[in-house]
DNA sequence: AAAGACACCTGTCCGC
DNA sequence: TGCGGACAGGTGTCTT
């Protein structure tokens, strides 16, 4: 999926078309996501979407009677198009407004969901134990040295805990060890105050670049508009196995950390 | 409680 | 060209 620029980006590209604006129709033509779609999210007929928010790498539509939750899974995008725009083969979910336009969810992969909620978002299941947000002031060293302590898992996969801090995918979380310089396999519990530091700053920094050039694009990341090919951020070490470091020149490793690829320079990070 | 494995699904790419 | 297998940006849930 997306990560979390992506989604960022999403939201920003697809607020100003739907905000404000009243649902006219909804159209499931596959309700087989993650969890089946529920007959419920009708309720969001004739609602005004009244804003677009984002949690964590879920997008909220707020409405009076409840709210649309969205993810994206590994392969959703969302884009707005017209109301006679033919629907694509892996184009599982219209939201319709009633000034022509169409909010359509594609997920070739199906891992994304569009569930509806009536209670407070925040005391939602998916929702309610997620950690803080990585651009916000809570997201601090302190905070990361606090939850890491006596904790043996990887920094890596530590840092894509959602419990601990949300929107640290795969991509991200090798680009900001590497921008610390710390190895990927080092306990969690092991990292010094001083080196959580550096490694929320990177965060920060990687996230923040990356949002601010519309997200990073690999396979099948389309913007709001549709567009596709059109962000790259400079990657460093993620999908770089045996190029040499940028900074060392030594050749990138790649291994396998909770099942997924991780990146690094055996030379850089310590 | 924490860590690790597994599940969901389709498309693409690589080697034979 | 065809086919099998590995792999892909996520994350909730189950097992150890």
């Amino acid at each position: 999926m997306p990560e979390l620029p992506e989604v960022e980006t999403t939201k920003n590209g697809i607020a100003p078309y739907i905000e404000g604006k009243a649902v006219s129709c909804i159209i499931v033509r596959q309700a087989k996501l993650r969890w089946p779609v529920p007959d419920s999210i009708k309720k969001m007929q004739n609602q005004i979407v009244q804003r677009v928010q984002r949690r964590a790498k879920y997008l909220l539509l707020e409405t009076q009677k409840g709210t649309a939750i969205i993810h994206l899974g590994m392969s959703g995008s969302l884009r707005v198009v017209e109301t006679d725009t033919p629907p694509e083969k892996h184009d599982h979910v219209d939201i319709a407004f009633e000034h022509g336009k169409v909010l359509r969810l594609r997920d070739p992969r199906r891992f994304g969901c569009v569930l509806w909620t009536q209670e407070p978002v925040n005391e939602h299941k998916l929702i309610c134990n997620l950690g803080p947000e990585p651009l916000s002031d809570d997201f601090t060293a302190a905070y990361l040295f606090e939850q890491a302590k006596n904790r043996k898992v990887s920094i890596k996969v530590f840092i894509m805990n959602a419990q601990i801090v949300v929107g640290v995918g795969n991509i991200y979380a090798s680009e900001s060890l590497f921008m610390a310089g710390i190895h990927p396999k080092r306990a969690a519990g092991r990292v010094s105050l001083k080196r959580l530091k550096t490694l929320v700053a990177s965060i920060k920094k990687v996230l923040k670049k990356s949002i601010e050039q519309g997200g990073t694009t690999l396979k099948d990341f389309a913007n709001a508009e549709g567009q596709s090919g059109y962000f790259q951020v400079a990657l460093h070490v993620y999908g770089k196995t045996g190029e040499p470091c940028s900074h060392c020149s030594t050749p990138i490793k790649q291994i396998k950390l909770g099942q997924r690829s991780t990146f690094y320079c055996p030379s850089c990070q310590k």
